[in-house]
RNA sequence: GGCCCGUUCGUCUAUCGGUUAGGACACCAGAUUUUCAUUCUGGGAAGAGGGGUUCGACUCCCCUACGGGCUACCA
């Protein structure tokens, strides 16, 4: 039975999408592309305590950003399984959850949260791991303790109930999971989890399984967390009678933090400098500010690349992908098993590649808005802004940099950098200095080596040596210790610009 | 605490019983660049520990240690 691959992912609007999230999409949508199949998007918001809003856009637009985008699902103009947000599905769950308690799987249970707590206190006082178990239901208040008749008053009554899962006291679960291979779990370990809740709504759990099930899903690849619940999903598919058409399970390893140990956190990237979340987002509650890849100057493609690693590799050298390179190159059985730490470094480093294959008129288009912000009022030409931008490209790592290490092409320094002035200036150097202002001033054409002719002729005349001096030379052009070839930069800002940067530095000079 | 998963250079990882344990990022050194960066070359850097299995283990098994996840009417 060969089916159509399709692949789901199935965030919970309960805040920004994490970067770890960004990763299980990346794998999903990588997976379909692989073998021809769907992809597509569920919004898991069963938990309606937990909404927050603007969350759920937020997932779509992050998807948009990155180009791993659905082809059915909410924001994606819905499809044949309409609808894909469970919320909006809340009739479909219970009926599954009774044919669960008519097969005898599943039971309703009565207890109070206050109950709950006391059996728990019970259990744990007795060392005894507390659990709502094969043992413990037998001195519960469900409808396999009550007589008859008193569930059914109580259900007819109104009286709350959640649906619980009726786990066999002592079985062998195993399944095969694509990352990890065989992984067993006893039931005498887990508990009978609630699969409906009181509030008419399903858990995770049911809803998962159903839905799953529903929108024909044959691959279930999620994050690591989700392990220790893979055997009750099973359970459930089984006695759903739908284990034929079980999807496979694959489980992520987790995105670490990069110092230390423990999952990669919110506060981790704001500490450390990096983002967490693919775009900037405020929290609608505290209005808390969190930053985003986008708005740190990431590309989207060296987002997808750095992630795509992040867990997983082609086992050739080759580093850089592109996304349809990913999705040719794919495997599940590539995808390590251990928990990888975010690497700030590595990051950065696949952001310049990309930035450096960006071409030069979207680079310069990036530098002019920069530059129209910085420098209110004067004007560039596209020419220059676009050569100033080719001068500065092998430079930088993000584009937001542009500006930072062009900032003198486009204004004359105030200061100069004083580190090399205290260790290369003598006053003695003032007339050699001021000898190649006149003497630019005296050039009809300011090429770059037209102006690096006649600065090595003046230094030439004096028995100085470029060597001693060129540094020396920048800083009263530029203020700054490094940047881009001198004399190219010196023949972009023209003759007139130079020579009235050399007036300045000859001015504040000692 | 219990259950489950994991453990190769600082980091991401290759190796699917036999390799001088390879690559990338980072780091260090040298070369080039008359400056900085780029680029190039070179270098240091790893199989958690202990038992097995085997002619031979990073690779398979067990134990220990360490790390992580889960342990809600949250996902």
């Amino acid at each position: 039975m060969d089916r159509k691959v399709r692949v789901r992912f199935a965030p919970s609007p309960t805040g920004p999408l994490h970067i770890g999230g960004v990763r299980t999409a990346l794998y999903n949508y990588l997976f379909a592309k692989k073998h021809g199949g769907d992809f597509l998007l569920r919004i898991e918001d069963t938990d309606q305590t937990r909404f927050v809003p603007g969350a759920e856009e937020y997932i779509i637009e992050s998807l948009k950003w990155l180009g791993i985008e659905p082809v059915e699902g909410v924001g994606y103009g819905d499809g044949p399984h309409a609808p894909y947000r469970q919320s909006e599905r809340k009739l479909i769950y219970k009926q599954y959850a009774m044919q669960l308690v008519d097969a005898g799987h599943a039971y309703y249970a009565f207890d109070t949260a206050e109950e709950l707590e006391g059996m728990r206190e019970r259990l744990k006082a007795s060392n005894v791991d507390a659990k709502y178990d094969a043992i413990t239901r037998g001195t519960m208040k469900n409808s396999l303790t009550l007589p008859e008749d008193e569930v059914k008053r109580r259900l007819e009554n109104g009286d709350q109930y959640v649906i619980r899962i009726k786990l066999p006291r002592k079985e062998e679960v195993k399944f095969f999971d694509e990352i990890r291979g065989w992984v067993s779990f006893n039931t005498s370990q887990m508990d009978d989890k609630v699969l409906f809740k009181s509030d008419g709504m399903p858990t995770y759990h049911l809803a998962n399984v159903v839905d799953d099930y529903l929108m024909e899903i044959t691959h279930v690849i999620r994050g690591e967390e989700w392990l220790p619940s893979a055997p009750l999903h099973v359970l459930l598919y089984r006695y759903l009678g739908w284990e034929d058409n079980r999807p496979s399970f694959s489980h992520l390893p987790l995105l670490l933090k990069p110092e230390g140990n423990g999952k990669l956190s919110k506060r981790d990237g704001d500490r450390l400098g990096f983002p967490v979340f693919p775009l900037q987002w405020k929290d609608p509650f505290s209005g808390e500010i969190s930053s985003g890849y986008r708005e740190s100057g990431y590309l989207p493609e060296a987002v997808i690349n750095l992630l795509a690693f992040l867990g997983w590799n082609p086992g050739t050298q080759q580093e850089l992908f592109t996304k349809e390179e990913l999705a040719e190159a794919f495997s599940l059985d590539r995808v390590s098993k251990s928990g990888a730490k975010f690497d700030l470094n590595k990051a950065k480093w696949f952001n310049q590649q990309y930035v450096r294959m960006l071409d030069d008129q979207t680079l310069a288009n990036i530098l002019e808005n920069q530059v129209k912000e910085k420098t209110s009022g004067v004007d560039f030409s596209k020419e220059f802004i676009f050569k100033a931008a080719q001068l500065v490209k092998e430079k930088v790592s993000f584009t937001k940099e542009l500006w930072e290490y062009s900032f003198f092409i486009f204004q004359i320094p105030e200061s100069l950098d004083e580190q090399v002035v205290s260790k290369k200036w003598k006053p003695e150097l003032k007339p050699v200095l001021a000898e190649i202002k006149s003497a630019f001033d005296a050039m009809n054409k300011f090429t770059a080596e037209d102006a690096e002719r006649v600065y090595l002729e003046v230094l030439e005349k004096n028995g100085i040596q470029s060597k001693q001096f060129l540094q020396m030379f920048r800083v009263c052009l530029t203020g700054q210790a490094g940047g881009p070839p001198l004399f190219e930069l010196a023949a972009l800002v023209g003759k007139e610009s130079c020579s009235a940067r050399l007036n300045h530095a000859l001015t504040i000079l000692p």
